[in-house]
DNA sequence: TGAAATAAAATTGTGCACAACTTAAATGCG
DNA sequence: CGCATTTAAGTTGTGCACAATTTTATTTCA
């Protein structure tokens, strides 16, 4: 490749990586919309999933260090699922700072719904399953190496 | 992998793209911001400087084409880059629906500030050129196995 | 102990991305 | 020709993402 066509938009992976998560997100939206869900909601709640019961806290804090997301998109966000009644926000008692996410009952059976979710977005890449771990694995390194430069 | 694993966050193809999309854009961030410009107004310069002078035009319906952008979201951000100056913005005498979009002669210039970006961001994926056009050529299917369903 | 430093959320402001809609112009076709 | 249809931009409203700042609580350590 020449010097001249590093800046042609063609060869920026960025722009693959762009176009494919704009193109994801349309593939979501509209199955995630039914459970009145965005995608980034949507997210929020495969944590909350991982410890699928009414009892378990996650802080706000560690929620964003999960999605890699900052109290300044996680705040309103989760205000918006607590007006939802999929989740309650409240106070620490032993750490007044911190804010300790539950889902609620309502929240926990929104699981079923989204069961047959990753199937149907997996279908819509058209890769096997070998192609989709050796993707995801490239991925992974990718976003190791770039966390750390 | 189980039936139960499918909806963990760390088997999301999804959430590796949107996480790297993420970290993409925070690693141009602090690079773009000495041009002046965003993620995506740099994705518009970039079609802009493909014909690198103040007289070849691109309506703005091609340059979404391109871009896989609305009218919603280039009419607002072709409005903050022509207040900067970069690039003009025309309706076309011979059809009056359509807005033409040039570069300025500082628009132009700028292309000469932003020449070493792309080996920059290159050298932060921490990949060889063999493995970025491999992963350019897998997500290149990717993207039109999902534009196709 | 108590002032300085650190930490967690929330708030404010900017700029996308996109759905839904409006406006104005061009096209098509009976 | 004339009217319905289509097309291109722009507008409005919602919800992120994130920088910068504020508020309140906790920790540190002189």
């Amino acid at each position: 490749m020449s010097n001249n066509d590093n800046l042609k938009l063609e060869n920026q992976l960025c722009f693959r990586l762009y176009s494919l998560t704009k193109l994801m997100n349309r593939h979501y939206s509209p199955v995630l919309k039914k459970l009145g869900l965005t995608y980034s909601q949507y997210l929020v709640m495969l944590v909350l999933w991982e410890n699928n019961t009414t009892t378990a806290a996650i802080s706000v804090k560690a929620l964003g260090e999960k999605l890699d997301l900052d109290s300044g998109t996680l705040s309103p966000l989760l205000k918006r699922l607590e007006k939802q009644a999929l989740l309650s926000r409240l106070r620490n008692s032993k750490d007044e700072r911190s804010v300790e996410i539950k889902l609620t009952t309502a929240g926990c059976q929104l699981k079923a719904l989204a069961s047959g979710i990753p199937a149907q977005m997996f279908s819509v890449t058209g890769m096997s399953l070998v192609e989709l771990h050796t993707l995801n694995a490239q991925l992974d390194n990718l976003l190791a190496s770039m966390n750390t430069r």
